[in-house]
DNA sequence: CTTCAATAGACAATAGGGTTGTCTAGATGG
DNA sequence: CCATCTAGACAACCCTATTGTCTATTGAAG
């Protein structure tokens, strides 16, 4: 009954916010863990560049940003030491990018703390209510579902 | 049934991505409608103005801010031509903000696309699972539910 | 084998936006 | 009247994004 009262208006807040919340409370708890470092960019860039090897521009492209804006992105990466950078055997041009050991951890923290806050959800929302919420959720954001291309600078 | 084979992992990227359609779908509208220049930051900006005058210190404060952030954004809305300055008869330092007639146009179209988008998801998921996507997300958000401060530079 | 287009990545310049620190002018209260 | 607070301007600096330019290397076509 309280949606007949909302305004349109009042949607898309809720929707930066819940996923504000959320990384925030992640960084919080990898904080907590040993990765006071890391921030959100990390954890998005790290799960592009995948379990395999890849270039900087390639994750400039997985990114949507140019390979310049990748570059700087490894640099920080290998700053706090979540990426390794090793010439390709292969290619004379080419240096390849690698998760380090402590950037799996830090992926693993974060896929443990949304199994954590995915579980709290079902408890305070109840299963079936989560799993409609996922489902709309998907349905709203169409294609961009698990994009994030050019995020930084968006706003302005 | 999906939510049960849905890892905790791919609940965030849905919440950003519909945010980010969404606000999107609405500068692709505005443009149209010859707002081009329009930033989604401009509308946050101008929202937090609000319907009477402002000084860019009280701004800065709404948006969480520094004043300094504040009146670089102040400047931003000023060229576009959606806020104007004026001295304050009352207070010898103050520079009173107002939204112009342009400003308040940008503002009704966006209140209009947002009235249309809501209705085209009432449609989309029916009016129960709308309202209880509304009544979840805000839960979800918490406190954050409607704010954005500082949200350029809060990735990185 | 040589030439030439495409690519990886580095470097520089530029554009914003964020921050802190400093300064002046005006407001305000003891 | 003076001490303190506030608004806003200005400067310096950091960070990320952009485009443009450059070298080195690859790879394909002649």
């Amino acid at each position: 009954m309280s949606s007949s009262e909302r305004a349109g208006f009042e949607f898309p807040l809720p929707l930066l916010g819940a996923f504000r919340s959320l990384i925030d409370e992640l960084h919080d708890t990898l904080a907590e863990s040993g990765h006071a470092e890391a921030r959100p960019l990390h954890g998005f860039a790290l799960q592009a560049i995948g379990p395999d090897d890849t270039t900087a521009s390639e994750l400039g492209r997985r990114l949507g940003v140019s390979k310049q804006a990748a570059a700087k992105t490894v640099a920080s990466l290998e700053r706090v030491g979540y990426v390794s950078r090793e010439p390709d055997p292969q290619d004379g041009r080419a240096v390849r990018l690698r998760r380090t050991r402590r950037g799996e951890e830090m992926l693993s923290l974060s896929a443990a703390f949304f199994e954590s806050y995915h579980r709290r959800l079902a408890q305070d929302l109840g299963a079936r209510r989560l799993a409609e919420l996922e489902d709309d959720l998907e349905q709203v954001a169409g294609p961009f579902g698990a994009s994030l291309a050019g995020l930084p600078g968006w706003m302005t």
